[in-house]
DNA sequence: CGCCGGGTTGACCCCACTCAATGATGGTGG
DNA sequence: CCACCATCATTGAGTGGGGTCAACCCGGCG
């Protein structure tokens, strides 16, 4: 079983086996456990390792003047939060944590040496920012052009899909500690229209949630709500490989 | 003088003469003239060709089912458009002239190679992708937490400091044929409301708007109503280095 | 037991949208 | 050179989606 940040990577394209090795030898040394809402890194610094999620939920986040907080993406596991400091002096933003998770952390010399000398590792790391951008996009769209109900169930479908991409689920439920507060700061409402938006869901048998554990109840009725499009997550190389675990994995659903 | 392209670049390392002058030929040989309103790449094709735009104005864009069109991104002049397509199979969104544009493309192979061999050079379209990053996490920001009025300071203040950085201005003025609509496109608003807040912007003379010149007034005073805080944009470096051409054109701004 | 962080509900309000009409402006062809 | 038309900017009146404020509930925990 690989780690899921091999399979986020090889959402893109296969691994050699040497490369998949070198992968996961990466973020199996040295792993951290972070408890619920805390810092990772911190908008203006600069650290010299990179970070990637094992498992749990983190954010990328920043507080602005007034004290209110934006949650511009989600990282789910596999999901690397800070390639770009490579290059960048300092983070324009923080990451943190959502819920208690596991933080690998890969020494820069490292990556920078397996950047340089790994081409297949190299084109991997670029497809996932691009990817990323792809993410920000669609969120441009979901907060310019589509109203509270929409971006919820939106903002729903892409963890489950995300989720699924990496295989973190069982059938359509995932046990995730995110608050309603935490989903307002990241669609830009306020956590009592979430709250109505949640219950409208509720009342449409589309997700159900228990506690922690939210679960798709009509992924396609869901999907519908959310006037949901897949091509931004460039997921079509798994789907064209219908044999490839990422492709069944995401079965039906792009 | 060069080219706007390696203006844009430079914002991030100083090349080697000889990186300059590659980078330079590249963009110099061939330049196509588009009008206003042109498709440059549409959503779904795989183009051959990177392109970048040498003079006038361009967007990423994507319209909606209901016909509804949402522009994520401006790109002025030495904005690279399309770099993603090496790896990516096909555009998520279209890019197309919101003006009449010289757009100059690069062959993908001509590109390819330099990518490969000059770590400069690649090392600085990663720099690139990055803040293109950055303006999306930030424009997140705008349409989540900033009202209609910050919003649309915000909007103009970032292209005048994008058209500064690559020098393409008078003192504060610049040419740009963009309507009330494209800026409604791009933030989210209605071309009606759009227009009550410029008037605004107006009569606080803030900025003036003369056909298809537009002034900023009172850069500070602007840069206030956007809420505006420059780090996502990682001109630091230029910051630093208060002699370059890009530190003497960004004084005061950021 | 009392506190605290979250979820839920209701009443009220305002920002931005909608719809619709009217001016400007500029390009085009006769 | 002017009539025409398309496009864009402007204005007004009315509406509604989502925000604000405040209360209350509930479960977990020290």
């Amino acid at each position: 079983m690989d780690s899921p940040f091999v399979m986020k990577l090889e959402q893109f394209r296969r691994f050699s086996d040497e490369d998949r090795r070198l992968l996961s030898e990466l973020t199996s040394k040295r792993q951290q456990q972070y408890g619920a809402r805390e810092d990772i890194v911190r908008e203006g610094e600069h650290s010299p390792d990179i970070h990637v999620v094992i498992s749990g939920l983190a954010c990328r986040y920043k507080i602005l003047q007034d004290g209110r907080r934006q949650i511009m993406a989600f990282l789910v596991a596999g999901d690397p939060c800070d390639s770009e400091i490579f290059i960048l002096k300092e983070m324009d933003h923080s990451i943190g944590t959502l819920m208690p998770s596991v933080i690998a952390s890969i020494p820069g010399d490292t990556m920078k040496d397996l950047l340089l000398n790994r081409p297949g590792i190299a084109l991997a790391f670029w497809w996932n920012t691009l990817q990323d951008e792809g993410v920000l996009r669609e969120r441009i769209i979901d907060e310019g052009r589509r109203d509270a109900y929409s971006r919820i169930a939106f903002m729903i479908y892409e963890i489950l899909l995300r989720l699924r991409a990496v295989g973190v689920m069982d059938d359509e439920s995932f046990d995730l500690a995110i608050t309603q507060t935490d989903l307002a700061d990241a669609t830009g409402l306020t956590p009592v229209h979430v709250n109505r938006m949640l219950q409208r869901l509720r009342e449409e048998k589309l997700i159900a949630v228990e506690g922690k554990r939210w679960t798709v109840l009509d992924p396609a009725g869901l999907r519908k709500a959310a006037q949901f499009e897949a091509n931004y997550l460039h997921l079509d190389r798994a789907k064209d490989e219908p044999d490839s675990e990422a492709g069944k994995r995401l079965k039906g659903l792009i």
